[in-house]
DNA sequence: AATGAATGAGCTTTCATTCAT
DNA sequence: GATGAATGAAAGCTCATTCAT
């Protein structure tokens, strides 16, 4: 049955990890997999299937990150459950990141991997809109400021998450290292307060009614 | 002499924006640069060499990017200041982007790149602490709060600016489509504001004194 | 039993017909005989078995053709026959003909199907020989010169017939174009005619005694 | 020079006289050459341009067979002149037999082949011309009977002449046995005489006025 | 008898690299 | 400095064939 193809992908998702698209060859993939290179073209047409199927897997995953989040609307601290948002969406994009940026060296298979997130229900747009109905709600509760575009506060969110998983494997740091944790706090903490002055400072800033 | 290397280095960044690491060959890279493939060898030690050239240059140029830009301190409002600032940021790491995401076809060459930017007085930790200090300078007039993280605050803005750039070249976006304001608008405008509720609401909100 | 082989081996002429011996691979031929490839194992020893089978089978059914040819001696007009035979000839030809052109892709090939023609007491040798005899008998009865070598023409006739068929399939077209009747009579008029000149005229041309 | 790119399409030429387009591999074709796989493909963008390539030239080769030989119109015999112009058709076509038997084996090396056969002044075409006018000149002569249709005497002849070629390839039979003369002998006398008897005999023949 | 996964040799082709000129 | 023919290793892929089920 499939099991062989699982091993075969599995192989040459491991070695994309590893190498990157440009290194991977099917003769390192199948003595990866421990089949013969004949074998990997019984189970797929070519080697672009191949990769393409390891890439629709991994970006299917993507999928409804935060719908596994427990996000207790009203409860717990804001802050908490924004850390807790950014680290779901940090840890889950460092998973993908190799898949994802294998997807550069390609322009069809680029083409490929968004169309892939933009047939599923799920993907990044659906996260984003996850977040951007937590905010709403919690906006709705008074923890968020009533003026707060829930929208774009989801999108910043996502943008900060995805660009800590891009650097730390850029940087190829541990995504578990302790300074995570507190590089999120002082995201969120950031984010919570605002630059602007509150208070009697307020008149001190220039005005940006329309800004 | 050099204007024959700066040719070749040239094509091969060239080849790099359009193709991707993977699909540069020695023979794409003469055509493009009008040259024979032996000649290549004449002017670097090898293929490896020449990427790697290619890829110090513009890591190289990502110095102090935020240093021509005239940040007014006190002038102009806050908000304006942070749209420009984080429109530089975006910029110019879109114009980067093909060289950092080759970098990530390669071990040694992403190793090299790192190197690159450490050593310089310049790099996205220049760029850091040009925003931290701009930063810090508003909050000396009061145009920003004084409990902001200065430093947090811009690594925010430069995770924002380099994810902008990488979804825009994932996306196969133009960089200066008119929505690209628009978004960096509301992202100030949301981290200006903040997420917590202002005023009375304060009291709501939990503590964070020492969050 | 043997239905599966029957339904392989027509599947493999078929392929011979339309790619060549060159293009033909035992997955195609396992596509189109609708079994699979490992069957085709269970009935023949090996691929040549199965060319050769196939080879066999046509080359024997060159056996007599002009056998069915209903070739009444002294009925109808010679020319009428002649051309009958001519075109029996070719359209025989046309058929084996990419068959018979495979056998020129592999020397074993071709020297077993030598083999076949030699052992069948049918094949080119007999058709030859049909043809002689209906000349010779003709010959008697005064309706074909006396001086004619029988065996001769019948070989020039076979020859005829099959460089027709050659051409039309080199040149890839219909065996059944209305121009290959026009074709055949002219050819047989001029055979029957010969290029000599008659009568009188016969004084003019050089003496042929020894030709 | 192009001194490496006639060895090329020599070794190339000579492996499809004897192996067959189907066994004829790059590996081969470099080995007997002399040179690397790798070279032939500096000097020929892929297998089939190296194919074509032998195609052409032997294809360009057939033309103007009949334009090298002296034929004397009105000199020497009528069955002389036949037999020497029999006999070169035989042995050019008995050389380029291999390469157009091997455009059997391809759809487009094929349809090139006819295509360069139409191009060119020469060819089948040419020679079937030049023996029309030969023959329409001994008939002026009076050497050829009034009543011959020149142009099909011609393409009776090429027929023949490329069916012996073909066949004595097929046989695998060396082009110069002796034997070959003396069939063509035959087959000039049988041409030249006609099958129709002559004289007081004609009465006995039926009518073929219009045939 | 029949399947189809699995093999391994060999094919065409690419590509970084060398070297005589 | 510059050329381009030449190399050789390795890439992606095909295909006849085997074998456990």
């Amino acid at each position: 049955m499939n099991e062989t193809r699982q091993k075969i992908i599995s192989a040459t998702e491991h070695l994309l990890f590893s190498h990157g698209l440009a290194r991977v060859t099917t003769r390192e993939i199948a003595r990866a997999a421990g089949v013969t290179e004949g074998l990997i073209y019984h189970h797929f047409r070519d080697k672009a299937e191949l990769i393409h199927e390891v890439v629709e897997l991994r970006m299917a995953e993507v999928k409804n990150v935060l719908g596994s989040l427990p996000l207790q609307v009203g409860l717990r601290t804001l802050s908490e459950n924004l850390a807790q948002i950014l680290y779901t969406l940090y840890h889950s994009h460092y998973q993908i990141m190799p898949v994802f940026i294998s997807t550069f060296a390609d322009h069809e298979l680029r083409a490929r991997a968004r169309e892939i997130l933009d047939e599923r229900k799920g993907g990044p747009e659906w996260d984003i809109q996850a977040m951007a109905l937590y905010i709403a709600a919690e906006q709705r509760l008074g923890r968020v400021a009533a003026n707060v575009n829930s929208r774009a506060a989801a999108e910043l969110l996502h943008k900060i998450g995805i660009q800590m998983a891009m650097m730390d494997r850029w940087m190829e740091l541990d995504p578990d290292r302790a300074v995570v944790k507190k590089e999120i706090r002082d995201c969120v903490q950031t984010i919570m307060a605002g630059l602007e002055p509150r208070g009697e400072s307020r008149r001190v800033k220039t005005a940006r009614k329309q800004a």
